[in-house]
DNA sequence: CTGTTAGCGCTTTCAC
DNA sequence: GTGAAAGCGCTAACAG
């Protein structure tokens, strides 16, 4: 491996003055400069950023940690991040932590040892707070995107889930539905938790009367050979749900698998709407009725937010950056129904 | 920050006593280590990788480069990517390069200074070549996934191109097709050659005679307004392909999206397939006929190989994994039209 | 079983 | 404009 002294000889001239072309500091004269230059071409110099981090304190290593990059909605969230770090120079670690605290928190840990600059994260729950506090301990910079952790202080950028849901709810009751179940997450993620409470606030003042099993709690993550709504689909006609809200993409991917097993056509016999959308697939065939974030912008935002941080050209306060959710009425919901 | 010093002097060790704790190495009394042990925990103390990588020249830092996140193909291959990686005790840095050989290269340097163990790398096309050989000057492994570059020597993880084709081809065949378009992508990426002379080739044998406007050639990027078969759809019907051929899972897009402007119905008026499986979306809506292949193992399996290489387990021969496409039909290829 | 010395590749600080 | 010395936080190699 060559090394600064390795050009340093050969270019006769100090290591320091390599290293003051290889980071464009301290004042050189062009003639140094041009020999210096040719010798670290020839020989194919590229800097040891180990060393060099050791030195600077940073790593110009960002890391953004999801749940799943399998979900549509994170696969736009991460090529939004990778976007904007790689355009101001920084490299993406990317981590998976399938909603489970355990591996977020060995990701942290990880991340910490490599010294990484800064951290995107939507956590996995209330509880990631402790995760969250080993960063602040370590003086790493995060921002939180998609999921709210109120007791936490840090730029952040979240949707809009009671606007989202709102909208969603609305649609379904113009098209005359009134007997709609609702699939939400766990309560400990704050998405599932304001589209729930949400979802309660309209049906209260609509003056709807939704029968108590009709809530159902799931995950968040896809799921082969789910039954969650088995006891719906179970019920004769007259009795079941004329409309399913899901709380995520996934979610609802596991409920129209299960009604296709059933036998039950949406939007025909039940319609089905969602929060986040399935992205490419809807461009070709538009059939699910979602709210839509923008997935990209949670990923592109949140790395600038994290990236001012780090260069410390932020301002004191933290930033909330709110990001509006968009009803995209599709065949799902299916027309009204009286 | 605290250091290997700061434990040391509170656990009234040497600085190497606290290293061998940490690296669980050499031997150390029980009761040293239980002090030691006891003082790290106290101190939150956490490991600088940078400084430790300085001299055991490994970073357990890996990059899954490849072209596009968003292909529902490439998120497969991080989710195995990056889940075989964690699973190794390595981190994983993500890079899109888009298609583009510049970017590639950004990348490649930037890696090399952050000193990444190994590589995983779907090339841009066959001049990539340039930059793999960076890697190899710097005695970074790599292994190559899904698309091949024959003069370079590495691991690969392959698909089987040929095969996959014909399969597909035989389909459309079978159905009575005998005016079959092609659109292919590049013919500087491998993955695009192949499919395209084993076109040739299957419609050879066939003896069939292919206009040759039926073979088009545009990206395998996703594309806004893409008119690239406008020329065939504006053909009288009973001059048209009745079946197109796409290349991958975003050229399918691009046509089915065109032909749904012009209102021509899949498979109905024209029959489509295309290699690449749209994962997700064909769970709930089987739709597209294609040539699948497994994606989660390119990445699982090509991370699986950097890592051996990485910690010299390998066979000095470099091996060639070649994974087979299956055929699923769905309803874009539709039913036999004779 | 434990400690000392040197050095990984670079930058900071100060001198000239 | 350029260089020498010291040190970032850790580990390899040796000594005891």
């Amino acid at each position: 491996m060559t090394t600064i002294y390795d050009i340093a000889k050969k270019a006769n001239v100090s290591p320091m003055t390599v290293s003051r072309v290889i980071n464009n500091k301290g004042s050189i004269s062009e003639k140094t400069r041009e020999k210096v230059e040719a010798v670290i071409k020839e020989l194919n110099y590229i800097p040891n950023a180990a060393a060099q981090s050791l030195n600077i304190k940073k790593t110009k290593l960002l890391s953004l940690i999801i749940t799943d990059i399998t979900n549509p909605f994170f696969t736009k969230v991460a090529r939004g991040a990778a976007d904007k770090a790689n355009q101001m120079g920084y490299q993406l670690i990317l981590c998976n932590t399938d909603e489970d605290y355990e591996k977020e928190s060995d990701y942290i840990n990880a991340l910490i040892s490599k010294r990484v600059d800064g951290v995107i994260i939507a956590p996995t729950g209330d509880s990631s707070i402790k995760n969250l506090n080993k960063l602040i301990k370590n003086r790493i910079p995060f921002t939180l995107i998609d999921r709210e952790i109120e007791s936490v202080s840090c730029d952040k950028v979240l949707g809009d889930n009671y606007e989202g849901t709102k909208l969603l709810l609305q649609h379904l009751i113009d098209h005359g539905h009134e007997r709609i179940a609702l699939v939400h997450g766990p309560l400990t993620i704050s998405t599932s938790k304001e589209r729930y409470q949400a979802f309660l606030e309209t049906i209260k003042i609509k003056d709807l009367n939704i029968d108590p099993l009709f809530f159902i709690e799931t995950h968040y993550k896809q799921e082969k050979d789910w039954n969650g709504i088995d006891h719906l689909v179970n019920l004769p006609p007259a009795k079941r749900p004329t409309a399913i809200f899901a709380a995520n993409n996934f979610i609802a991917i596991k409920i129209i698998n299960s009604l296709r097993e059933k036998k039950i056509k949406v939007p025909n016999d039940i319609a089905v709407v969602c929060f986040d959308d399935l992205e490419l697939f809807m461009d070709f065939d538009p059939f699910l009725t979602v709210s839509s974030q923008p997935a990209y912008d949670f990923g592109y935002i949140g790395t600038q937010l994290v990236i001012e941080r780090v260069e410390e050209v932020s301002p004191k306060e933290y930033r909330t950056i709110n990001l509006k959710p968009e009803l995209v009425i599709r065949k799902s919901s299916g027309t009204p129904i009286k």
